[in-house]
DNA sequence: AATTATTGCTAACATTTGTTAGCATCATAT
DNA sequence: ATATGATGCTAACAAATGTTAGCAATAATT
């Protein structure tokens, strides 16, 4: 009988969400199937339920421990007594972070949050705001201090988050330059679109 | 009976794909059904079927149409006579404009390509793969030329194309900024992260 | 060793899905 | 006015989907 394997600190549900962030990658939630999951842990489609709720409890999962975590370190930048300047840099390299060392998470969470439900999806939708208008106002306290030019805040962030989204082709290319490279690159380009030159 | 309505220079079938568009963007291809669709051109589902062959040959008629567009804007930009720079700048304008007025299809196009099947699939994933290799040789031309600062291409490209895709998030916004100041602040900061300064 | 709680399997379910067949209705051209 | 092709409708289909029930096997606890 087929077992899900687990190493210690590790729950089967957590096996399972894992699994989970792969293929809601791969496939898009719609198109993946909980039979599609099963097979990838190994196991029977319904044996599943004997360790998750629902379908959609597994996105629920990844979205929000995605959203927590950014929403956490958010806390810590706003919180550190440097230029504005620095601390979207400290954001911009949390972000490349997460998006190199937790893709599948980050990406399932960023793509495929439309298809929770409410009272889940209101609640995820207004997290999100949130955290871009906090992170619009340390960009318009950098340029109310000169630091960076005069451009408009939100329109920043949108381009901020999305060129980071962008990591996701990284992943998918055959060639990849390192990950240092790639963060130093990123930054480079970012930040020099942002200051004051 | 119900009739779908055509004004001059559009079929039905364009009037279809068209309101593919919109619901493909909204609720992603996979969660779109064939019957969401028919309410929304105001026909039954079965009907659609008199204009079209299947629901991925909607899928087929957006992608290509916004690649064929893209790749037509890169020979024209390629052959023109001005500094690697500038075209880049031309590449940009060009990729806003087209995702502020041709916003549901070029979502699509960029999100939704995955459930294409083959061979229409790796028809679409070389078309790209091409878009993108001219796109980082421009790149290289001007980092060459001087005229940018020494950053990897292919980097800069990702950075770019994703940055642009943004403006979805522009177009869900309620207190959207006019298009033509989005354009000069999106141009500014991506340009900006590239020239030497 | 015996009992209990976890975990897995088979079978089945109600829905939803894309699509087709067959027939009715409309618009257009003769 | 009649014929013809285009367009629409109802009904139905097979396949795929998420999920549950009931039972068997395994692991954990006493």
């Amino acid at each position: 009988m087929a077992r899900i394997q687990i190493d210690k600190n590790s729950s089967r549900k957590d096996v399972i969400v894992s699994k989970a962030a792969a293929l809601f990658r791969e496939k898009g939630f719609k198109a993946a199937s909980m039979r599609d999951l099963a097979e990838s842990v190994g196991v029977e489609a319904a044996s599943l339920y004997n360790h998750i709720k629902s379908k959609t409890e597994l996105l629920h999962e990844l979205c929000f421990g995605v959203a927590n975590r950014f929403m956490h370190k958010m806390d810590e930048v706003e919180s550190e007594r440097v230029t504005a300047l620095e601390k979207i840099e400290h954001l911009i390299r949390f972000h490349i972070d997460e998006m190199i060392h937790h893709y599948e998470e980050v990406y399932v969470s960023d793509r495929e949050w439309k298809h929770l439900s409410d009272p889940y999806l209101s609640n995820f939708q207004n997290q999100r705001r949130m955290y871009r208008k906090r992170f619009a106002a340390i960009i318009e306290a950098g340029i109310k201090q000169k630091e960076m030019k005069a451009i408009d805040a939100p329109t920043a962030v949108l381009i901020l988050l999305h060129a980071i989204g962008g990591i996701e082709s990284w992943h998918r290319s055959t060639q990849k330059i390192s990950a240092e490279a790639l963060t130093e690159n990123m930054v480079s380009m970012l930040v020099g679109g942002l200051v004051n030159k």
